[in-house]
DNA sequence: ACCCATAGCGGAGCAGTGCTCCGGATAATA
DNA sequence: TATTATCCGGAGCACTGCTCCGCTATGGGT
């Protein structure tokens, strides 16, 4: 949020810059249970150093990533003024899933950190959500999903879709085929043309 | 399958069996990634004694889980003969979810032994799965189920819901919830009286 | 331009993990 | 009872996360 107090040393930031840059090769490489040590070899800088610009994984996660989720928080901002909030709910749980996948533990990552309110990655995760169940309830509201479902129970539908498709490439190549599956389960049409019967009680 | 060969002498019998015994207590406390360390402690035994008798940690679950695999792959013969394609299809897959949530981490194990053919477990996860297909097919003969899904898009379906209902106490709670929303993205109704709308192309 | 307080560095070290290897104990057999 | 193949058990290696502290070197003050 706020401007990230810069190091008081020139060295101390240029460390920082290069264990951030390590990290993100690391874990483009080997997902975000990476070994730290890996990190910060690759940095080129003592394991000790590491821990002090990131005392926890979960911070320095926080910074490869955090940007990323406010961004999808962002979008979904977008995608409701955009079109139809079934589309749009649609849409963003689409981009979820594929940003989801892009790292491999990701998905572990996020619902351990919804769990951990200390973590670093917290309030993220839950601006996320949030974002997520904003989406839904301007869907339900139009009546284009059923009412018992509610922000945890797609937040979790869709990690755990994002999971699935992370743990083999055969289901990685299904992501989008499960994720619609699940989808029409709660009353998204695959064509949104057609109305569906809503039955408000 | 075939009977176990009994050890050759007493004492590697006793051992063994003592360290299934630990090995049960121990993934129950703490799941499938439990320390082997622990399993050979608490069993009064050496490490090398384990690893002797269950080469690999994939040995050691096949023979604590295995049998529960096959029960549940005999399960859904019994389910198929005893009622409708489609409650016997949710009733199966309720079981499964049910089994797969008993342990920590177990939806992950079952998801690796199902990539690598060479792990023990990888037989009776196949097994497993072949089970649900058949019924999935007989669901989807009777017009119950879409026809653009198949076996490996239930188990992983079935999988992911129960990864994500062992992440937190707040989605353990949901975890019927979550599997039902699925099963209606199936186009299995709440209700199985209500014939549904069939488009046979 | 120099000095030195101190922010910052880096790796030794601890406790844990999975897994291997082999000298020694021991049960079964003759 | 004596032999021998079977089996035991933990020392040891390479790795992990994380802490701690003696040393380095930066940059503000003189």
């Amino acid at each position: 949020m706020a401007t990230p107090p810069r190091a008081r040393r020139a060295d101390a930031q240029r460390n920082r810059d290069r264990i951030l840059e390590a990290a993100r090769a690391v874990v483009d490489e080997q997902g975000t249970q990476a070994s730290l040590r890996d990190v910060a070899r690759r940095a080129g800088v003592g394991l000790g150093t590491l821990y002090r610009h990131f005392p926890t994984r979960d911070a320095l996660l926080e910074t490869l990533l955090g940007r990323g989720f406010d961004d999808l928080a962002a979008r979904a901002d977008d995608l409701a003024a955009a079109g139809p909030p079934d589309e749009a709910l649609r849409a963003w749980l689409r981009d979820f899933t594929l940003r989801a996948t892009a790292h491999h533990g990701l998905s572990a990552s996020l619902t351990e950190a919804l769990n951990d309110e200390s973590s670093p990655l917290h309030a993220s995760c839950l601006a996320m959500r949030r974002a997520g169940a904003r989406l839904l309830e301007d869907a339900q509201r139009a009546g284009h999903v059923r009412p018992d479902v509610d922000g945890l129970d797609i937040f979790s539908l869709a990690a755990a879709v994002s999971w699935v498709s992370g743990q083999s490439p055969a289901t990685a190549a299904r992501r989008d085929h499960l994720l619609a599956l699940v989808l029409d389960g709660l009353s998204l049409t695959e064509a949104p043309e057609t109305p569906g019967r809503e039955d408000p009680a």
